[in-house]
DNA sequence: GTTCGATTCAACCATGTGGTTGAATGTACC
DNA sequence: GGTACATTCAACCACATGGTTGAATCGAAC
């Protein structure tokens, strides 16, 4: 459906892949937020979330945006959608119904790679 | 809910951070296949595939099970259940229901960690 | 324009990743 | 027991990751 869907679902994966980006992620799901004010609940330096940052946006699961001297952070969630979508096809194989798997196995398994 | 949910999380999205292994999901998700049959349409030592198929396994993503001289590798998919129910929190946020967020903003954000 | 606060950059380090090759293991078959 | 096949292990490589520290940048305020 989307272009080089891979390689976004290894971006986003990767992602969310790390505890520490798991909870920056949460924590700006709650408003905007400052880099600082991300950084201040974590045990690590600035630079070290600066970097988890970077990593959820080249993911583009969240966007930033100077405001005076302030990076404000903010969630993007749509992001997250993509991962969903992906989960999607593997529901049938988790949910009890399995007559719902028997039709599922039918069709094409959704063309993500090659 | 799970105990350490954390580092299950880094396991499962890191597993899933690689088209390869994505790949790999997809073809067991077809029914149960040696290690051979999953090596097979993809460029790649047996060796490779094996290194991936044990990053799956750390990850519960799949089960091993020997049969004869073959290793039978087949799904387990209630793991992915948990990834699910992690992005679920995330839904109500690229949902247009924002009345259904502002609820949602008023629980308490599922302890994952700390 | 200097100083202060917020954030990033650069360099470095230890460890992990994804791949290879070649030897080793395990099971089936004759 | 030897041979063939399926798979893994071990060693190696290049490169990415997650963290640190200290210098550099950028905007605001004096």
């Amino acid at each position: 459906m989307v272009e080089s869907n891979a390689a976004r679902l290894d971006s986003i994966f990767h992602a969310l892949a790390d505890p520490t980006r798991r909870a920056l992620l949460r924590d700006v799901s709650a408003g905007e937020k400052s880099v600082g004010d991300l950084a201040r609940p974590h045990a690590l330096t600035l630079a070290a979330v600066s970097k988890h940052l970077k990593v959820l946006e080249a993911a583009e699961l969240v966007a930033r945006q100077r405001r005076g001297s302030f990076q404000i952070v903010r969630l993007n969630a749509p992001v997250l959608h993509e991962a969903d979508e992906w989960l999607a096809y593997y529901r049938p194989f988790w949910s009890t119904r399995l007559d719902a798997l028997a039709q599922h196995l039918e069709q094409e398994p959704e063309g993500e790679s090659r």
